[in-house]
DNA sequence: CGACTTTTAAGTCAGGCGCATGACTTAGAC
DNA sequence: GTCTAAGTCATGCGCCTGACTTAAAAGTCG
């Protein structure tokens, strides 16, 4: 009987040594810049195949990665989402979209490596859609977005998906920057997780409410004289 | 004397080939993902060692890739400063930031592939800091920052520095995610490079603008209970 | 014209890669 | 006690890579 347990989570601790390292690594070299191999003895296993046999391939075990943590993300961003319910105020809600991954990382402890995992995840044409449907499948997060459109029942629609698109590159490549800066030991621009999130739900509630300006009928003139069009 | 001429001018051909090539194929596939081979394959080179004889290594070639484009771009960007100088409004100044390369990449034609490649090579942790050095070598791009700072004399230091690297980001990854809606034949929430380019700048100009919330006292409890606030 | 340099081609080499395979260990079923 | 299946290890194969070497064009210049 304890057998059966010890033997489940030795398999669970080796699956969990894996995707630890493999989320270091990622975050360390990019996606491409990392093998399968490396990630099997970094993980202390002796076996090439170590990868490919607990998950399939690097796709199966980028979306390991992600779920590990997208998992309590989405708790915290529940709760949030439950506090701040009723509310038309813009800056709630982008803060919900901002805060529970910034508590999440600050959970993980110093260094951690989701954050750069993430940027480097999405950069890379091979796995962001692998990356941005788990993301979408938070029920929290899309129900943020609702409410975030219902703030903001005046935004064309063209525009709203515009800045949906701007603040997911800005939650990403901000916080992967405050966690390479807090790992690297170098000056912040914020303290903690918690400031940088509310630096960054500032700025991301400044773009969301900015005026729209209507598109001018003609460019500017080119850089090698009149830019007939 | 006909004749070097001609020669000169088949090797800068061979040259703008290779970075052609390499910029297309760093832009699809990320710069780990491709290899020297590839590129001079690409290129139509048959030697195997065509971009280490031409341009020393990855990290060269990445360079030159770079600098061909800067060049354009500090011309138009140069134009603009003058053009909007002695302005005191954060747009005009956003715009310099945002317009000249939105203008060039419009120049290229479509496909582009610079926005890609600008967004992979900031997004490898083996590149980024030499793309980094090349882009702040500009003058006008610096002289801007200054001008933009200018504009904003109450926002504090850090926060400053927070929300340009905010705005780089920003800036890069939008215009990679436009160019490849482009060249992929999607639907773009913007028709145009200069109505991206507007739209961009309208969410810059609130994000500089956002009012700065004072960091509140005590980071929340974590995730596991009630989070005050 | 003929020696010389630059550029391109072609081939070799050691090493790392993913993948497939078979052996060994161990826990649990019977 | 034996058998089964999961997990781990070790090895080999074909492929691709960067680095290196050699050779052949192409162009330059005395």
């Amino acid at each position: 009987m304890s057998g059966r347990v010890a033997r489940s989570e030795r398999v669970a601790a080796t699956r969990e040594t894996i995707l630890s390292a493999a989320e270091r690594l990622f975050a360390e070299h990019g996606m491409a810049g990392v093998s399968n191999r490396q990630i099997g003895q970094e993980a202390g296993q002796g076996n090439n195949t170590a990868v490919t046999y607990h998950f399939g391939s690097k796709e199966g075990l980028v979306r390991a990665i992600v779920r590990r943590r997208t998992g309590p993300v989405e708790d915290v961003r529940r709760r949030m989402v439950a506090r701040v319910d009723g509310s038309s105020e813009v800056r709630d809600w982008v803060a919900c979209m901002v805060e529970p991954l910034a508590q999440h990382l600050d959970d993980l402890g110093t260094p951690s490596w989701y954050g750069r995992f993430s940027a480097q995840a999405l950069a890379d044409p091979a796995f962001r859609g692998i990356v941005s449907r788990e993301a979408m499948e938070s029920p929290s997060l899309v129900r943020t977005g609702e409410e975030l459109r219902r703030c903001l029942p005046d935004l064309p629609a063209p525009v709203r998906r515009e800045r949906q698109d701007m603040a997911r590159h800005l939650i990403v490549h901000t916080f992967a920057e405050h966690e390479r800066a807090l790992a690297g030991g170098e000056p912040t621009p914020r303290g903690s997780w918690h400031e940088a999130a509310t630096g960054l739900t500032d700025a991301l509630t400044g773009l969301w409410l900015a005026p729209v300006t209507a598109p001018s009928a003609r460019p500017e003139p080119s850089a090698t004289g009149d830019r007939a069009r």
